[in-house]
DNA sequence: GCACTTTTTTATCGATCGCTATAGAATAAC
DNA sequence: GTTATTCTATAGCGATCGATAAAAAAGTGC
């Protein structure tokens, strides 16, 4: 916690020893991409220091263990995903949801790197974790869900989305098929279909009366 | 392939050896609660000895090998489902598909029974398993989803589905919904909100035009 | 009774699992 | 230079993995 008051804290010092020999980032990228693929359990040590191109020792020393590594993995993951995808600026409930429909239809059929979405591989291939990663993975898909639920009630409060709609059920039918996107990617559906799905989804999305929009509009 | 003429073949005779010491069918609904649970990959053949109450050589006796077992597992938890919901009996394609998604919002909350499905654990716990196996997967979730899109089709053919509907389409988006329900099932999301998710869904089942469908009433 | 067949139990097998002790290599501080 | 520190590579730890060999046990057929 205490900071040295001699070394500048933005120009920090190079440390001691033996500098390490691989990128972190790149390791930690190639790490995503094997856990992505076969999940917690059935990513084995060696499948990660193969595709990471490090040793055991290597691995340990600069990520702890294997489920350290796997959370680390997830944040990364859902961190850039997030920056991919900055729904939240949408103006209104309805494109915030349809961005990230959409966006969740390319990913999880993306060319360049495996199908489907990391966290639904995290849920059912962490059964043997320990109880703490096993916490770690359910309160990020109860967050999920959380930040759908605040988005659409934001809409409501700023008059984009119906008095009467249930910000609950609503977030909870399209972390359903989101949920449901995911396995249809890793199941080898096409971007396409995936997009007649989003599509048909927001169908369901509810309007407010033409009326109210321009009431809101004028105050506004 | 050949049968012997003496013995009579709805009373076959006993077998020589010594006879097996545990039933069959209820090992292999013990192993299905575990494959259920944990995945293929997530489950030993020691937790799957311990659940069955059997060593190791009595499980290799009767089942073949982990793999095989597994599949016999999967074919009977879907055989045992199918026979739950026969919802190809219902009258009309909105009712089959109606039924089939309600029969999933119970199962996957099930309180006498892992929660989730057990194809999707399968999906996802299967990565380093043999490719016959991931075939047969595979091969079971397109099929799943044909059925789908044939009940659609035939709901169409017998006119109560509207004619410009795409049975593919429509399939792919309640598989959509299906999948989903499942991964939320396993979550631990209330049956009470799966089941509005299923009433939202419906929502989007295409109607006939009322005239249309008097016309068809009429002919019939 | 004895021979034969099949399942049972016990005790592993070799391979792989997650992980680490140890020693040598590469750098900074002095 | 020497020393201290940190990383790398090799090798291997105990535990568990899926699967099986061997022999005792429990039946049928004669």
């Amino acid at each position: 916690m205490k900071q040295s008051a001699a070394s500048s804290p933005a120009k920090p010092r190079k440390p001691r020893g033996r500098p390490r020999s691989f990128d972190r980032d790149a390791a930690l990228a190639a790490a995503i991409e094997v856990f992505w693929t076969k999940g917690f359990e059935g990513t084995s040590i060696s499948d990660l220091t193969e595709a990471m191109g490090i040793n055991p020792p290597s691995l340990y020393a600069a990520f702890g263990d294997k489920e350290r590594l796997f959370l680390e993995a997830i944040e990364s993951y859902e961190r850039s995903r997030g920056d991919d995808c900055p729904y939240t600026t949408e103006p209104t409930a309805r494109a915030s949801i349809e961005r990230l429909l959409t966006y969740m239809a390319q990913e999880v059929t993306g060319p360049d790197h495996p199908r489907g979405c990391m966290m639904m591989m995290a849920e059912a291939t962490s059964a043997n974790a320990s109880p703490k990663l096993r916490k770690a993975l359910a309160d990020k898909r109860v967050s999920a869900r959380e930040h759908l639920r605040s988005r659409i009630k934001r809409g409501i409060e700023e008059g984009d989305v119906p008095r009467d709609a249930d910000p609950t059920a609503l977030a909870d039918f399209f972390s359903t098929v989101m949920n449901g996107m995911a396995m249809m990617g890793r199941d080898g559906v096409s971007r396409r279909s995936l997009m007649a799905t989003v599509e048909r989804a927001m169908q369901l999305f509810p309007e407010v009366p033409a009326a109210h929009k321009r009431r809101v509009a004028a105050a506004a």
